[in-house]
DNA sequence: CGTAGTTATGTGAACGGTCACATGAACGAC
DNA sequence: GTCGTTCATGTGACCGTTCACATAACTACG
């Protein structure tokens, strides 16, 4: 049915491999047989077997991309803006996601971007059970992660969660808070354990106590179930509780607000909030959301350029790291002040 | 390097040919000859090559996904929904996103697409215009959209958004509201027309009059802006003005009430607002917005169900549409009323 | 115990490209 | 005019499967 190489030369009266030379170094061919080559190809809408071509060069120009299941705001952003670096690059990307964060569901998202003959595994979930799965795994492509561990064998690139961790606590401290709670991310998350290692350091720093932090889900339910116990446990609003809470997503900040809020207590009023990621909503909420905002499209392209070096065969230079910056919105206020510190736009 | 199928069936004492059906269908091998082979195969770790698979059985078992490029809550939960669904069926799945909805750049996503010998396309993008360009381009392959204003030569699937919205509205209605504004979704999405046009006939079926909605782009801020507009052209809380607010997403949604918030307007004493899609947030969100839910795990399968049906080459049969449910919260309540009708939990 | 009928296995040619190498034409240098 | 170079193009093998068909092995049955 559709049009092959070898059609496209006979029409074109030439050799098949002379229409291959136009298809990839166009300039090894004299002008006006291209242009014989290119007509024929018009005219036979002809387009070339990516599986052929596969097969043959030994090159899918395919890569695996691997993520968790949820569609959360920080893997989406950084799929998105790898899958737009990529396709700049000449390349198709594969997804394959993973429900469950465990072993098994895991081996059979990687097998079944590997059975794809993908060129390289791009890792979204950064996570400690993804990383022992892979290194058991045997895998005989490069692996880039999206994650701020750095750790051996993987190219990896990474927003700096630490050090925007650091500047949204350092933040808190600063407006004069000295009970600062964290709301961490799951267990096995390097993301989150990135973001709480920022938090206990920066309170270290600057000699406050870390009282080792409850763990929610990312999810906004989660947020809010850990800000009712905190509530029931009758700690804030009463002495020596938190004065500030610097939550590990906004999601989970939005629950904890609500869950504050269905309280009585105000925020920044009582207590100040602050989140990570900046999602599209954190400016627009009541209060808005004080946040450390991520560059994922500088993140995709990262990604895209260590897979690149990866391909290359150049050993992992772990890429510096894509910035985080503070957002200061209305959710976090001077200890002890029953205003907001920003005026609401 | 790695092993191909004629190792395998070296190693295992038979023919290639004997490998490629256990591979294939295992039942048609003898169960010693059938055991020998696997054992090869695992001593060798080989994995047949998904290229020469595809060039010699002219089946990529890939499909091609095409949808917009923000990480939005409803797009990113259609995908992920029919990535695992596709991955059940047995295929895998490539992904394009188009930054801008325009022309070019949809035509360059369907190219990577097909470049890529895709079996079938699904438009995760329900776009006027991209209709319009697919219907100039000659595809050779099927066409799912996930859209729901049922066009005649795609298969399609979609959640019933028209009922939703009508759903919407009603619940409006019978809160005694009789202006009930609408903020639109972009002119170019089908849902948002579909959206507007539940409203429009619910407002009709009761005998209220409809304004012409103002149009946001789905994003937060666009909300704010139309809802900053809305209070400063004065008609809000003066006579004569809207008492509810459809709102054709949940993120436009936040912005509006953002707006209504920072001018001093209640929310639902003032104005009720009621959005789409129940993004986890909204259940958290101070009020709890009331909201139409959507189930993407079903529209996912039922979209995968409609891919299997076209290459099975059944016309389109115009599956029925997944089901959007009202989710009433805090956010609404009846006219006049300074109290949410729905306890905050 | 020969033979038809089934079942298990083998053989060689596609599939549609790329790769390595061969050939031929054009050109400048001596 | 001959020869080495470069540039443009052609030739045939090969990538790793599946497909259609051929053959061998085994069963059932008179």
């Amino acid at each position: 049915m559709a049009a092959n190489i070898s059609d496209v030369a006979k029409l074109a009266g030439v050799s098949h491999q002379t229409v291959s030379r136009v298809l990839n170094d166009g300039d090894k061919v004299r002008a006006s047989t291209r242009g014989r080559v290119e007509a024929a190809i018009r005219e036979l809408n002809y387009r070339p077997s990516a599986a052929a071509r596969a097969l043959a060069s030994r090159r899918s120009r395919v890569l695996g991309l691997l993520m968790t299941g949820g569609p959360l705001y920080g893997p989406g952003s950084t799929m998105l803006a790898f899958n737009d670096a990529a396709r700049l690059a000449g390349y198709q990307v594969s997804i394959a996601t993973m429900s469950t964060i465990d072993r098994e569901s895991m081996v059979g998202a990687i097998d079944s971007l590997l059975a794809q003959d993908v060129e390289a595994l791009v890792l979204v979930v950064a996570d400690e059970v993804v990383f022992e799965a892979i290194a058991g795994l045997r895998i005989s492509v490069p692996l880039v992660a999206a994650e701020s561990s750095h750790r051996a064998g993987f190219h990896s690139v990474a927003i700096a969660q630490y050090a925007g961790a650091r500047a949204a606590t350092r933040h808190l401290i600063e407006l004069g808070h000295t009970r600062v709670l964290h709301v961490a991310g799951p267990r096995w998350s390097l993301d989150a354990t990135e973001r709480e290692r920022g938090w206990r350091d920066e309170l270290a720093a600057a000699g406050l106590p870390a009282h080792d932090p409850v763990a929610g889900d990312w999810s906004p339910a989660s947020g809010y179930a850990i800000g009712r116990e905190l509530v029931a446990s009758g700690s804030v609003k009463a002495g020596g509780g938190p004065t500030a809470i610097f939550a590990a997503n906004d999601q989970m900040g939005v629950g904890i607000i609500g869950a504050l809020a269905s309280a009585g207590i105000d925020v920044p009023g009582d207590v100040s909030i602050v989140g990570f990621d900046d999602i599209p909503e954190a400016a627009f909420l009541r209060p808005a959301l004080t946040t450390v905002r991520q560059d994922f499209a500088l993140l995709g392209s990262k990604l895209m350029a260590a897979v690149l070096a990866a391909l290359r065969g150049e050993s992992a230079p772990h890429e510096t790291d894509a910035e985080a910056t503070l957002i200061v919105r209305a959710s976090t206020t001077q200890v002890g002040d029953k205003r907001p510190a920003v005026a609401p736009d």
